[in-house]
DNA sequence: ATACGATCTCTAGTGACTAGAGGTTCAAGA
DNA sequence: TCTTGAACCTCTAGTCACTAGAGATCGTAT
């Protein structure tokens, strides 16, 4: 039995963290102790480590609380499980695409200007004036 | 002289959206008509489709209003333009880092399950609850 | 017994919008 | 000129996933 501040520490998620993951149904409440301050078991850190790995791939936290719920229901299929990945490893591609055509104009217009003359005639600010001066859209 | 869905319209901007910039500070507050209704000329459309391109490469509204403030005064160096150019670039190129390494376990994860067993067995759900199972960090 | 860090609840703020309520104005057709 | 109805107005609240702060209480070590 430990404390949130325990928990958070364990776990690297900041304890308002917690007790917002608690209120959006995620984490089960948790004990008590007589003074009302939260206690956690072996339990609730497991609970807590999976959501934290879920959040840094990404995942939303209703994906998460979907997968939660199918976790606590061991002979039901997976195949729902596989879609919510499924569907996380397409936003991020979609994600990673469209950053990567934005790179490719941004580092063009920070190319064209070395930052030594007047803004007057700055190549940034002329090209965000005008998209047609960019390469391919985004 | 023209209405404010008129230059909605004009560049892909929403009408809110539009009352939105004003409200931030980005767009002047623009003419009324005598019934209270905002009239823009092609002054507010430049600007808005400025503010719009660079929204549309991913800065954010306060290093857009920056620039717009460096462009009211044209004989200033532009250092600070392109700064904030190279700033962003540096953003969207850590974006891109970060989902790369998201990319590669959510594909080893959603590769790892077919959808076809259980829960109880699915690997995806596995791997969220065990780092361990990552190749690398992320 | 006292001190003091940790915890509690509650409210509000973040960024960049989006949605909706309830009311007014504009412009075109009759 | 009158009427209709789309477009406009302001204001509030909601989104997502937290984060910050106030003010009060609790737990534990000395
Ligand atoms: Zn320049
Ligand atoms: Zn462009
Ligand atoms: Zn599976
Ligand atoms: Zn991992």
């Amino acid at each position: 039995m430990f404390s949130i501040g325990e928990l958070s520490r364990r776990t690297n998620v900041k304890v308002p963290t917690i007790r917002y993951y608690e209120e959006s149904g995620l984490l089960d409440a948790p004990e008590r102790t007589e003074g009302n301050q939260r206690r956690y078991d072996a339990v609730g850190l497991e609970r807590l480590s999976f959501i934290k790995h879920a959040r840094d791939l990404g995942f939303s936290i209703e994906a998460i609380a979907a997968l939660i719920d199918l976790q606590g229901h061991p002979d039901r299929s997976c195949a729902e499980a596989n879609d919510i990945a499924t569907a996380q490893l397409s936003d991020v591609r979609a994600k990673i695409k469209r950053l990567r055509a934005l790179e490719k104009e941004l580092a063009r217009i920070s190319k064209g200007c070395d930052g030594d003359g007047v803004t007057e005639d700055c190549y940034v600010l002329a090209s965000l004036s005008d998209h047609g001066l960019c390469e391919r859209e985004h």
